[in-house]
DNA sequence: ACCTGAACACCGTTCAAGT
DNA sequence: ACCTGAACACCGTTCAAGT
């Protein structure tokens, strides 16, 4: 029987197999143990039969971006410009929570992957049809960054490290601070513990990410609502 | 003299003479070529000789970090905190312009390195002395998130790019499309001609990082500004 | 024609042998 | 005691030999 998952795992290799096991292995155990030799065992084949279906691991991991790209919900054509933004950021987030790889793999690659742009561009068509004009829809383009893929860009992302081997976590500002580094930096450990939730049971749990993310996306989102109703431009800014 | 280069080139190794080669190598060639033996190469001295003073690559990373972080501005004490914290993070941003594989170290790095907890720390510092509450505080830092630090964070960064192998830039959506991309992506080709610069001279050249980079800066700043004359808090909110 | 093992040019780091 | 070459366990990918 030995044989037999032999036999299994040997099955017809595609493209399709092959990028769906990577993201698998990338999920399960770290983008770092995503190797073309790893990938290649994970799937009972030898590591260069997987160049008869990609190119190279650039290529692939373009390919493994664009599968998780293609999570995010798709626009309601009817619907308020900034409820479908906040709704698609939100789904952008879950899609990308599911995949903690993802984010540092689009950081590194230079993409400009089919799906990325697909999703950008309907991004953009709701900000048009919800009346802003292309310029202001320009700059609140590269205002949401890459907080319009739902990348909350934390400067502790404890999120970042779920899947990696299972050490404990890194132990972020904002979670309880050991007494000798809350010493040196009073400020850190002064706020460390004034988190949302005052909730004492809470208290050294670290970061309800998910309100904060809401918070800085609302944050911009509150604030592009009001130069939009201002008619913001830039075209008579001076330089 | 080829032996005397040679000698010069052996001078005493140190902690310092290798950090600071090891950030020359990464400003000039890309953080991808700042491998132990390269390093260890480009001083003149054996892969392993490198490892009398630092312990081991991570380390390395961490202790440049470090010198990156230590080029920001120094808070003004007695300063209104908008200005300075715009200032501030202006200046970070510049310190990371010069050094274009410090943001993706870092985003890769676990961090809690002892100079960026120190500008955190600072950062802090400048909000509670600006009123800020300790709660509305916490939610500021993981508003800013790597903004704080400078990080443009846009999907395309063409920045980080630089210093890079002399390719061509890899075309971001905001600068001129290629027609067969404008076809199937016309939103993203109508933004990319409205920048703010409507000069028709500059159409095509891509973005004003710059420019960019302070409008969402400012975005996030005058709502944090309202927030705080609000006095808003997250201390009852429902959860 | 297709597949694949060996090989190449790299890594970071360990370790034992040499001074 | 210190330094360092060789070696180990990895990479992605090329290429030629085998079927």
């Amino acid at each position: 029987m030995a044989e037999q998952a032999e036999t299994l795992r040997r099955a017809p290799l595609s493209r399709d197999r092959i990028l769906r096991a990577a993201v698998a292995l990338a999920d399960a155990a770290g983008i770092e143990s995503l190797s073309m030799r790893n990938l290649a065992q994970e799937l009972g084949v030898v590591p260069m039969a997987l160049y008869k279906h990609v190119a190279n691991k650039d290529e692939l991991l373009d390919a493994m971006i664009d599968l998780v790209v293609g999570e995010i919900d798709p626009p309601t054509p009817g619907a308020d410009w900034k409820q479908d933004l906040r709704r698609r950021v939100l789904s952008a987030r879950q899609a990308l929570r599911r995949h903690p790889w993802a984010p540092l793999a689009i950081e590194t690659r230079n993409m400009a992957t089919p799906a990325l742009l697909a999703y950008l561009d309907s991004v953009v068509g709701t900000l048009r049809a919800g009346g802003f004009s292309a310029n202001l829809a320009h700059h609140v383009m590269h205002a949401m960054g890459s907080r319009i893929l739902g990348f909350s860009q934390e400067l502790f992302d404890t999120a970042r490290d779920a899947g990696r081997s299972g050490r404990t976590t890194p132990a972020p500002p904002t979670a309880a601070l050991p007494p000798e580094v809350a010493a040196r930096f009073p400020h850190l450990a002064e706020i460390a513990t004034a988190a949302s939730h005052d909730d004492a049971s809470v208290v050294g749990q670290g970061c309800d990410d998910q309100f904060e993310f809401e918070f800085a996306l609302d944050l911009l989102l509150d604030g592009i609502e009001r130069l939009q109703q201002q008619a913001w431009t830039s075209a008579r800014r001076t330089r």
